[in-house]
DNA sequence: TGGATAGTTGACTATTTGGTCTAGTCAACG
DNA sequence: CGTTGACTAGACCAAATAGTCAACTATCCA
C-alpha cells in the first residue's frame, strides 16, 4: 500500500543523461532533480549521494539497455566473428544518431565515469561497479574469441588477452570519437578489431550503411 | 624589475597533477592553491579561472615533457617501426613507476581531461588544447608510418587512418589500465600497434624489463 | 636610498551546494 | 470513510566555493 511512484527511474535516467552529456564532476544533484522533474526531498529518500545513484543508474542501464542488446547480438547461433564485426558496427550507427539527435558523439558513459571516478577515494563505490560492467562485457567478448579459436577462424592465443585489447582497443576508438566529435573513427571498428584479433579471413558482415 | 615569482609554474603543476591523480570536476581552485603552496589571491593574479589555468598547464606539460620525450623516442634516425615500438615499451615502464609511486596507475591526463570536458560548453577552451594536443602527438604517428610505409615494413593504407587506429588503441588501454588500475594490459601494446597498422614482421625492440 | 614595478596575502562577500526536516499529498486497505 | 504507509514538497541550514580587494612585501633601477 501507500502512494506510488517512479521518481525513482526518473532520477536514475536523469543522472545517467547528464553524466553523459557533461561528466559526473559537472553535474549537481540540484541538476539530476531538475532534469527528473523531482524535488530534493524525494532524492534523499531513494538515494543517499549521488555516487549511490550513480552505481544504481549504473546496473539499471545494464538490466534495461546494455544486456538485452549484447545477448542478442552476441548470440551464439551467429558466427563468432560476425557477432563481433555486427557489434562494432552497431556502435557507428548507434554514436551516429546520438549526433544527428544531440549535435555532440557522447561516446560510453561508463568508459567516461570509470576515467574519471576511479582514481577518487571518495568515489570507490563508482569505480567498482564501473569494473563489474567492464567484465561482464568482456565475458561476451571471451565467449566469442573462444568460438572464434575453436572453428580456427582467428591465430591461436589466449582468450583473455585478445578480450582485453579488443576492449581497449573499443573503448579507445569511443573516447577518440567523443573528444574529436566525430562519429566517422568507429568506422574502421570492425577492420581493426579483425586485425587485433589475427582473424585469418577479414569476414565480412553487412557493413554499417553509408 | 619587481618582484620575481615562480607560483605560475607551481600552480601550473599542482594542477595537472591534481586533475591526473582525481580529476578536473573533483579538484576546486583552493585544492590547488593549496597544492601548490601558493594563496588564493596569486591564483587570480596569474589566471582568471580553473579551465585558463588547466589550458596553459596542458600547454607547459607539452613544451616541457611530452615533446623532448616524443623527439627523443620519435628520432627518424632510428627504424619508424622501433620509434614506435620503444614509445609504446616507455609507456609501461612509466606506468609501472607512477603505481610504484601512487599506489595507483594514472593513465593519461589528457585523455582522462578531454573526456570529462570536450562535451562541456563552459570549457570548451580546454576541450579545444586537448584536440591539439592529440593531433600534435600524431603528427610523429604518421611520420613514422609514413616512413614504414616507404621502406615496406607494413601494409599500404592511409597513413592518416592507421595513426588514428593506433591512437585509439594506445588511448583505450591506457584508459584500461587505469580503471583496472593493472599496467600489465599495457605490455601487449607493441605487439597490438604492429598488427593495428599491419607489420609484415613483429619488428623486435628491446622490451620492457620484466 | 627611494621609488616604481611585480607579486603576495588572507580576510571578506556572495553564491552554490549538499543535506535535513516538517508539513503535507496520494493510494490502498479495512 | 478514515487510517496507514509510501512518497512529495520545498523552505531551511551549514559548509564549501568562486571571486574581490586593499594592505603588504620583495626586487630592480636610477
Amino acid at each position: 500500500m501507500g502512494r506510488t511512484s517512479d521518481a525513482n527511474e526518473r532520477l536514475m535516467d536523469a543522472a545517467l543523461d547528464l553524466i553523459w552529456e557533461e561528466s559526473y564532476g559537472a553535474i549537481t544533484i540540484d541538476d539530476i532533480c531538475k532534469r527528473a522533474g523531482v524535488a530534493k526531498g524525494s532524492f534523499y529518500y531513494f538515494f543517499s549521494s549521488k555516487s549511490e545513484l550513480a552505481v544504481a543508474a549504473l546496473e539499471r542501464m545494464w538490466l534495461e539497455v546494455s544486456k538485452p542488446k549484447m545477448d542478442g547480438i552476441f548470440s551464439p547461433s551467429v558466427e563468432p566473428l560476425i557477432r563481433i564485426r555486427t557489434y562494432l558496427a552497431s556502435m557507428y550507427d548507434f554514436q551516429a544518431e546520438i549526433k544527428q539527435k544531440h549535435g555532440k558523439v557522447l561516446g560510453c558513459p561508463v568508459m567516461s565515469l570509470g576515467s574519471e571516478t576511479c582514481t577518487c577515494t571518495d568515489e570507490q563505490a563508482v569505480g567498482a561497479k564501473i569494473r563489474e560492467l567492464f567484465a561482464r562485457k568482456r565475458r561476451y567478448y571471451e565467449s566469442a574469441i573462444r568460438d572464434a579459436l575453436a572453428e580456427g577462424s582467428i591465430e591461436p592465443g589466449d582468450p583473455g588477452d585478445k578480450a582485453t585489447a579488443m576492449a581497449g582497443l573499443i573503448d579507445g576508438i569511443l573516447s577518440q570519437a567523443r573528444i574529436l566529435n566525430d562519429p566517422e573513427v568507429l568506422r574502421a571498428l570492425p577492420d581493426l578489431a579483425m586485425r587485433i584479433l589475427g582473424a585469418k579471413s577479414p569476414a565480412q558482415t553487412t557493413t554499417a550503411k553509408a
